[in-house]
DNA sequence: GATATCATGTAAAAGGTTACATGATTGG
DNA sequence: CCAATCATGTAACCTTTTACATGATATC
């Protein structure tokens, strides 16, 4: 269970509310943990019981009032000893492979079409994370090494991708034949 | 749910047990699927009362029965519909990014020792499947295209590692200084 | 004598997905 | 006028993990 620590990580760098989180776990934060949102409110709530994180209403007219959390010193306390202590490889679940693996119980067609629907996911994820990595690269120097280690994470779904997509070609080329 | 499926496609090319599932899973399969025994025979059960596997029982002196299971025809049915309808892309949740995003809360030491243990999972994963892969490529041009689809998986395992190994050499760099 | 492998399961708890629910504003 | 975005949540269901449970044989 780390979407937890996904979520003081995030609240550590910036406090913001169930929304804003929302929006950071389908950007940056989106191709190396993935939440959905009413996920995330629980959580939010579930933490704050904990005390781990706090929250101010912000009112706004014409929206519904936002929750702006903030974390708590016991919500650093509890990240620092997580952040300490070694995690698990992350696990692989990956149904395309099982498709390509008993492909033989369809057409090359089919795979071939399916193959080039996720290349297009991982394409545009990847000009996606480009385009950040540009943004990062016009940084001042100080400001570039302060961001340097979640650049290391956007780096790690560059290479992912790029690497993915080499796949790709490789394996067009074998079912094409 | 591709578990279900995963178990289906690997009963389809060949009959086994709970047993040699779960090495399957530990093997060939395991660096894109992953799944614990409990789950395991949880699912063969369920599939079984849904009448897409069958067993029979096999006596063994000294060690316990063995439910030697195959895939029925309403299984193979099963599985051909679902490789021929679309999959969602597989969601990453790597707890590892999370930790480097918020790793100005620990020391570089810290961080550094945790990739170094990540990293030689990854690297003995990545001789694994490069033994797996040298295997392949002595078998006759016949058993080679055989098994060109399985082998497809083979590559994107090899490819992700070897992605996987190229930034942790970057990420090395970047936190050691 | 201890640990690993073979071989199978049950049960409780935690985590994640899908469906349902509401309601205003902004842009095409 | 329709879809998207902002903003939050509950409930039911499905999946996964952790803990518990047993017992023989083979290897160090």
């Amino acid at each position: 269970m780390s979407l937890k620590h996904a979520i003081l990580v995030l609240l550590e760098t910036e406090p913001g509310s169930g929304y804003d989180l929302m929006q950071q776990f389908k950007q940056s934060l989106g191709y190396f943990w993935n939440a959905k949102h009413q996920q995330i409110y629980l959580q939010l709530k579930k933490l704050n019981s904990e005390k781990l994180i706090s929250f101010s209403l912000e009112k706004q007219t014409g929206k519904p009032d936002k929750k702006v959390y903030g974390i708590t010193d016991l919500g650093v306390k509890e990240l620092q000893q997580w952040i300490a202590s070694p995690v698990k490889p992350a696990k692989v679940n990956d149904a395309l492979l099982v498709k390509i693996y008993g492909g033989h119980l369809t057409s090359a067609k089919n795979l071939l079409d399916e193959l080039e629907q996720h290349r297009l996911i991982h394409d545009s994820t990847l000009q996606k994370l480009l385009k950040i990595e540009q943004l990062y690269r016009q940084f001042p120097d100080d400001k570039q090494k302060k961001y340097q280690l979640p650049y290391l994470t956007l780096r790690r779904g560059i290479l992912g991708e790029k690497a993915w997509l080499a796949w790709a070609e490789e394996a067009k080329k074998t079912i094409k034949i």
